[in-house]
DNA sequence: TAAAAACCATCAATGAAACTTATCACTATT
DNA sequence: AATAGTGATAAGTTTCATTGATGGTTTTTA
């Protein structure tokens, strides 16, 4: 058994598809089915059900798999390990963002941190939490930037920093004359909301919940911006709530209907999420001191009262 | 980096000793050196320094060493995992029992064992409780007999059974009017004990402890095994506690100076402990089912109240 | 239903790499 | 200073991963 064959085979499970995982693997088909087949001769299971296609992973596979990734893990983090002990921060890092924090949170910290390590290549892509969970437990990313907690296994979760909400309402709305807002005024069914997949959307059902059960309204419309959201309120179609650091980039006429939370105001837990064997886990703590620092340094919302209504669905 | 240059690497950090570390590997001297210079190669630093005699190794050594037991031992597993879906029991299993256990458990078990799992080859090894420990953390036993509790890093305990102590005392001494007796009757200045390094006599000392504080008596004598310190014992030495088990192998001259406890009697727990990796598990939960059965059907104390002194020093 | 495409296994050839024997260089011991 | 012990190096051999070509199935397409 070999570290290689055991790579071979997590492509495999992962393409369901022999050639396609040759290809990934950066070797011919041959090499691939033969090395699958030497460490399945030698374990003495069939790994893959290859008699229907596509392929189907035996029920020994499927356990093999699930070790061959830890082992396969384990070994990757070697090196890590001696950088670590040479103090070397660099390679490539692939670091996933839920659509409502990359935006606003990106511009501030991606200077920073390329500057400061710039042999750390940074590959950005932008998932929504589901996504970010899927391919962190899968090793497809390094880590991720998410509204938690979420404690799902294998993830581990360090909190960032903490993003009040903020209400915008239109002057007609029938909070528009209050001067600051509470949760407890807040009602689900006149609040646009994200579509569904954005766990921002989740916490501000939360947050609703917690006073009055949800139920459908006579109408409803969901949209992937917040952009789309404002221009909706402004036609007088409800209000709706916006994470802090997006209300810094609205234009003045827009700011004159923020209409802020009573201490304590609702938030949402922001968290660098990383697999718990915290492979690479120096980049990750260099992201870490990034981004808290410039929220430190930046940001004026850190001294208020905040409650956190869970992200849970 | 492969799984055999790790297996070479642990192989020289054990004897300390390229060539030794080559003929336990089964290659030759050549071989190994060449395979850890190309994995340091690999990943660009010393895991040892061979400078001097006997070679030590680096700090960032130590680490892969760790990281690289790890990996060899997740990599062991595969092959548990595939012998578990197949249901089969068997190959090399090595046992390591402590002296005053290893008499009178192994031969009411071992033979049930051998019938049942005919597969499997036991080598039993009689060990002190820290020898146990560390050839378990080594990976050099796949398991343990021992008093516990021991609580130590990754080594699990599952409890065997409770095992009363018993006294055994001489007709003329101070307690040889009594029914019963109970711990607090006991002194620790006339009780004969094993040497140092048996736990059975750590288990003593805590029990005499909890009444009155240890001190050194007028004399002393030590040994290694319960039949001088029985014969000791009708010379009027003194006093000295026997575990239960022991108790059923004597004649019945001595069987006569038995003294058992009041209830709640002081008993030690005997337990299989093995490492938290759960290498060999199907195995090990198989040799438990055996001495748990055979000590249940067996053995007429499992009714009785107990009180588990704690093993520590 | 027949043809085409997709897909995995097999084969023979090749080149890399793991391994061996023989030997050298260095260290520690006597 | 001599000797035994120990690890590195060199050259040759064997093993084995890899490749390109090909063949047999299964699935998809026409």
């Amino acid at each position: 058994m070999t570290i290689t064959q055991l790579q071979y085979v997590l492509a495999v499970a992962e393409y369901q598809n022999f050639t396609l995982a040759a290809e990934k693997s950066f070797v011919t088909q041959p090499t691939l089915s033969m090395q699958v087949q030497k460490l399945e001769d030698e374990l003495g299971v069939l790994i893959f059900d290859r008699s229907k296609k596509p392929i189907s992973i035996t029920e020994a596979g499927k356990k093999i798999v699930a070790q061959a990734k830890n082992i396969v893990n384990e070994a990757n983090r070697i090196k890590d390990i001696v950088d670590q002990e040479k103090g070397y921060i660099g390679g490539e890092y692939v670091l996933g963002v839920i659509p409502t924090i990359m935006p606003t949170l990106l511009p501030m910290f991606l200077r920073n941190f390329i500057k400061k390590y710039p042999k750390v290549q940074l590959i950005i892509k932008e998932q929504n939490t589901e996504e970010l969970i899927r391919n962190i437990q899968d090793g497809h990313l390094d880590a991720g930037i998410a509204a938690t907690p979420l404690e799902i296994e294998y993830i581990k979760e360090r909190p960032l920093y903490y993003e009040p909400f903020v209400g915008y309402i239109p002057e007609n709305h029938r909070l528009g004359s209050m001067d600051k807002i509470s949760p407890k005024d807040l009602d689900i069914q006149d609040i646009l909301l994200l579509q569904d997949g954005h766990c921002f959307r989740d916490g501000i059902i939360n947050l609703c919940k917690s006073d009055r059960a949800e139920n459908n309204g006579p109408f409803r419309i969901e949209s992937g911006s917040f952009e789309t959201l404002l221009n909706l309120s402004d036609e007088g179609m409800g209000m709706t709530l916006l994470p802090y650091l997006h209300t810094l980039e609205l234009g003045e006429s827009k700011k004159s209907n923020l209409k802020y939370f009573n201490e304590p105001v609702p938030a949402r837990e922001v968290s660098l999420i990383y697999h718990k064997s915290e492979l690479k886990i120096q980049i990750t703590e260099a992201l870490r001191d990034v981004i808290s620092g410039i929220v430190r340094g930046a940001i004026a919302f850190q001294d208020v009262k905040i409650i956190s209504p869970l992200n849970k669905k």
